[in-house]
RNA sequence: GGCCCGUUCGUCUAUCGGCUAGGACGCCAGGUUUUCAUCCUGGUAAGAGGGGUUCGACUCCCCUACGGGCUACCA
C-alpha cells in the first residue's frame, strides 16, 4: 500500500508570485490531483527582512484565479498547521538542538564581518572559502573550542548560529525523478547555517522539518534548489527520517537575452510576469498582471503546463482536467524553457473561442463604458460574430464599435477612391431597396440586395464597397449583411444617408 | 573561479538504436472572405563540435564548446 501523495508549494512572501512560481504550483497541483493526493500551501517566511505585506494574500489570490487552489494551508484544513514558518519557530529550535546532541551540527560564533573578510581574502587569491572540515577547527565554533569555552560564550549571550557538520571524504548518491541519479563529493560541501542568530531557521532546516512533519511525499520545486539537495539528503539521514522523492523543475528563461525570467523583466519586455496586478506597498509602483491584461486563466495555465512538459501527443489545447489526466513528472524536461509571449497570446485566442458569448458580453460591457445602456443580448450577438478575430476583450471595441454607433468619419483613402456622383446615386437607390425589405433577415437582405445589383448590371464592388464604408467607416469588419441585420433597417438607411451627405 | 545540471527548426517541443527528423508559435506564399481579420492549404527552418561503441546513432559513452543554476545568518 503506497502512501497518500502529499505535495507542497512553499513560496516565500517576499513579493508577488511570478510566472515561474505559478508553474511550480501548477505542476504540484497536477501531480497531486493525478494521484488523488493533497496539495499543501506553506508560507516560508523565515526571512524577516524580506517579508512583504500583502504578498501572502497575493499568492492565495493567484492560485485561486488560476483555479489551482490548495487543499491545506493557512486558514484551510489545518491538520498539520500552522502553515506559516514564522509560527512554527519552536519546532525548528527543538530539531536544531537534536542535531547538536547527535553530533550532526554545532554552534558557530563567527561574525558576518569576519566571514566576509575570509571570503574576500580567498577570492583575492583566486580561491573559494568553504566553511567545512578543512578549516572549521581554525574558526570560532563549538568544534574548535572546548566544551567549557563554548558554554561560557553561550551563557554570556554571544550571538551564534547552528551549522550542519558536513562529512569529509564521502560520496553521496542522490536521486531526482526528472534528472535521475547524481553523485556528490562531500568535500566540496560547506557547513550550511541551519539556524540563524535571529532565532529563525534557514530555509534548509525549516524545509526538511516541515516536509517531514507535514508528511510530504514528493518535493517538486525549481531547479535553483538542486545544489541544496545534497544537504537536504544529509539532513534527512541525520534525523533518521524517510526522505520524500524529489523532482527539480527546469527554469523559465527570458524570451530573449540571457538568464532566467525575473520579476523585473515584465514591464521591460512588454508582457506581464505576474498572474495578477501588483502594487508595490513601498514604492507604489504597479506591475501588470495576466488577469488585468485580459488573459483567461485557462489559457495561461495551458501555456504554462507546456513550458517544460509535454504529453508526447500532438494535442496542445488541454483543459485543467485533461492536464491532470495526462500529467507525468517523468515527462518533465531537464532543460530550461524560454518564455514565448506570442504563444501565450495564441492560447488566449484559442480559449476566446470557447468562451460563452453571454459571459463575454458581460465582460465587454464592464470594460467598455459606452455600452452601459446597450442590451446585453445584443452585445452577446455582436460578440458571437467578432470573437473569432479577437485575442482579448480589449480588442472588441476596435472590432465592433460600428455595431453600437455610426461611423464618425470615413477612411479618407477609401472615400476619395470610391465616392463619386455615380456611387452616391447607387447608394441613394440602395437605401430605398433596403427600406422596402419586409421580412428583415440576413438571408432576405442578402437576396434582395444581390438581386437589385444584378438588375442594375453594375459590379458588386461598386455597391458593396460604398455600402461597407457607410456602415463601418472603413474597409474592414464582418459580413455586411450581418451588420445590416444587427443594426437594423432604420439605422442602415440612416448610415447610407450620412455617407451620401458627406462631401 | 569552483561545483552541479543541461544542449533537436528563431521559440515551445515529438523521437526513448532504423529518420524522407513530426507538430505548434512566429514568419512567408496561396486560397476563402467581392473588405479587413479569422480560417484553410502550402512553404521556411533543427538534433552544438569532435572522438568513440554499433551493421546502424539525434538517441549510448568520453572530450570540447556553449547555455543555465548554485556558490549568504535569502528563499
Amino acid at each position: 500500500m503506497t502512501k497518500n501523495v502529499r505535495v507542497r508549494f512553499a513560496p516565500s512572501p517576499t513579493g508577488p508570485l511570478h510566472i515561474g512560481g505559478v508553474r511550480t504550483a501548477l505542476f504540484n497541483y497536477l501531480f497531486a490531483k493525478k494521484h488523488n493526493g493533497t496539495f499543501v500551501l506553506r508560507i516560508e517566511d523565515t526571512d524577516q527582512n524580506r517579508y512583504v505585506k500583502g504578498a501572502e494574500q497575493y499568492i492565495v489570490d493567484s492560485l485561486n484565479w488560476c483555479n489551482i487552489p490548495f487543499d491545506e494551508g493557512p486558514g484551510k484544513n489545518e491538520k498539520f498547521g500552522p502553515y506559516r514558518q514564522s509560527e512554527r519557530k519552536h519546532f525548528y529550535k527543538q530539531y536544531a538542538g537534536q542535531l547538536i546532541a547527535s553530533g550532526n551540527a554545532y554552534y558557530a560564533f563567527d561574525t558576518s564581518e569576519s566571514l566576509d573578510y575570509y571570503r574576500k581574502d580567498h577570492e583575492a587569491k583566486g580561491k573559494t572559502f568553504i566553511y567545512n572540515w578543512h578549516n572549521r577547527h581554525l574558526l570560532s565554533n563549538s568544534l574548535a573550542l572546548t566544551k567549557e569555552e563554548t558554554q561560557a560564550k553561550l551563557d554570556a549571550g554571544h550571538e551564534y548560529v547552528i551549522r550542519f557538520k558536513s562529512p569529509q571524504d564521502d560520496t553521496l548518491h542522490l536521486n531526482d525523478i526528472i534528472r535521475g541519479d547524481m553523485t556528490i563529493d562531500t568535500n566540496i560541501l560547506d557547513d550550511k547555517v541551519l539556524f540563524k542568530s535571529d532565532g529563525m531557521p534557514t530555509y534548509h532546516l525549516a524545509n526538511i522539518v516541515d516536509d517531514h512533519l507535514m508528511e510530504i511525499t514528493h518535493v517538486i520545486r525549481g531547479e535553483e534548489w538542486l545544489p541544496s539537495l545534497a544537504l537536504h539528503y544529509q539532513l534527512y539521514e541525520a534525523f533518521g527520517w524517510d526522505k520524500p522523492q524529489f523532482a527539480h523543475l527546469p527554469l523559465i528563461l527570458k524570451p530573449t537575452g540571457k538568464g532566467k525570467l525575473s520579476k523585473r523583466d515584465g514591464d521591460k519586455l512588454g508582457f506581464p510576469v505576474f498572474p495578477l496586478e501588483w502594487k508595490d506597498p513601498q514604492t507604489g509602483d504597479i506591475s501588470r498582471g495576466y488577469k488585468e491584461d485580459g488573459y483567461f486563466p485557462e489559457a495561461m495555465v495551458n501555456f504554462l503546463a507546456f513550458l517544460g512538459w509535454n504529453p508526447g501527443t500532438e494535442q496542445e489545447i488541454f483543459s485543467l482536467h485533461d492536464l491532470i489526466q495526462a500529467f507525468e513528472l517523468e515527462k518533465v524536461h531537464k532543460s530550461g524553457a524560454r518564455f514565448d509571449p506570442d504563444k501565450i497570446k495564441w492560447f488566449n485566442h484559442q480559449y476566446m473561442q470557447f468562451q460563452n458569448d453571454d459571459e463575454l458580453a458581460e465582460g465587454y460591457k464592464t470594460y467598455q463604458p459606452q455600452l452601459n445602456d446597450i442590451d446585453l443580448n445584443y452585445i452577446a450577438l455582436v460578440v458571437g460574430i467578432i470573437k473569432e478575430r479577437a485575442t482579448f476583450i480589449s480588442d472588441f471595441w476596435d472590432l465592433s464599435s460600428f455595431f453600437f454607433e455610426a461611423p464618425k468619419n470615413y477612411d479618407e483613402k477609401t472615400f476619395s477612391k470610391i465616392m463619386n456622383s455615380a456611387s452616391r446615386e447607387l447608394m441613394s437607390e440602395l437605401a430605398q431597396v433596403i427600406s422596402h425589405i419586409s421580412d428583415f433577415t440576413v438571408e432576405n437582405i442578402q437576396t434582395d440586395v444581390k438581386a437589385w445589383i444584378g438588375n442594375k448590371e453594375v459590379g458588386f464592388g461598386k455597391v458593396m464597397q460604398p455600402l461597407r464604408l457607410a456602415l463601418v467607416g472603413a474597409m474592414q469588419g464582418p459580413d455586411v449583411f450581418e451588420i445590416i441585420f444587427l443594426i437594423g433597417k432604420a439605422e442602415t438607411v440612416q448610415r447610407i444617408e450620412n455617407l451620401i451627405q458627406t462631401i
